[in-house]
DNA sequence: CTAGACCCTGACACCGACGTCAACGCCAAC
DNA sequence: GTTGGCGTTGACGTCGGTGTCAGGGTCTAG
């Protein structure tokens, strides 16, 4: 199959593919007038990325998994490297959810001794509005993860 | 006071300083050979620019804070327009919470499965190291927090 | 007079995972 | 033939909060 339907089947764009060969994650077979033409071991290794990528993995992350994948696994986290790659993402998420628990109990301290330092003052704060409350996460690089 | 030792005082740089002032956070007085004069007030202000980034507030969100103390308060978090960024924030820091609670027991099976796959293979994963797990975050855009 | 420690403005570098545009080639349908 | 939808490579833009450098000016101590 072509780049195009390649992306449409594992739900991202042409672009990305490109940018994941580059990468060194996609090896693309060309057809005889240059096009990038792929197999579906090639949809595998793209929808084992983009489930890491959504989970907040960083795209160097994956590659263990892409790897392993390639030597022949069924399942791309069945190898040692896969595994110590889930084992300290654990560890950093763990270590991630300390330190925003903590700051979430600061902030709401604060929110609290602010409410209490005025008793009125404004016309009535409007709750908690804000269209969309995406939550962005990073583990040790700028990678965000959005949906599971 | 200087541009240099407002820094200092701060615990920050000049280069932050003059950023803040660019995104219109900071006013400067300047002496006749053209450099920036500060006073205590914009030292209150730097403080409080800097605890909530290391809150994870983007600077944009600092705004109302700053304008609080300009007006006179003598905290920068008892009027409306800081509390309602609070709120919002702490919305945020829970939804993100959330998220990462699921995104973390997803990661925390999918190893569990990972190992029952498998009887033995590897040299005994080497259990979890990696240098530094410090956890950034950011919610919303890409503002990064550190230290509380 | 000069070295050195400050200050100034302006501008590029960074991180990651792409989006987007430019300028072009390939191919099928009309 | 030509329109239009695919593909190609290359390169710049994005987002925030700085670091860092370049190429100047200012002031003070020796």
């Amino acid at each position: 199959m072509r780049i195009g339907e390649l992306a449409e089947l594992a739900g991202t764009s042409a672009r990305a593919l490109r940018y994941y060969e580059a990468q060194g994650l996609l090896r693309a077979r060309r057809t005889s007038n240059g096009y990038r033409d792929y197999g579906e071991d090639d949809l595998r290794v793209v929808r084992e990325i983009r489930s890491l990528l959504a989970l907040g993995f960083g795209l160097e992350e994956t590659r263990p998994f892409v790897e392993c994948l390639r030597d022949g696994h069924e399942a791309g986290d069945t190898c040692p490297d896969s595994i110590a790659v889930y084992r300290r993402k654990l560890g950093e998420l763990d270590a991630c959810l300390e330190r925003m628990r903590t700051v979430r109990d600061h902030v709401a301290r604060q929110l609290e001794g602010a409410l209490r330092e005025r008793a009125a003052a404004g016309p009535a704060v409007p709750v908690l509005e804000s269209g969309e409350p995406r939550c962005f996460f990073s583990v040790g690089n700028g990678v965000r993860g959005e949906g599971v």
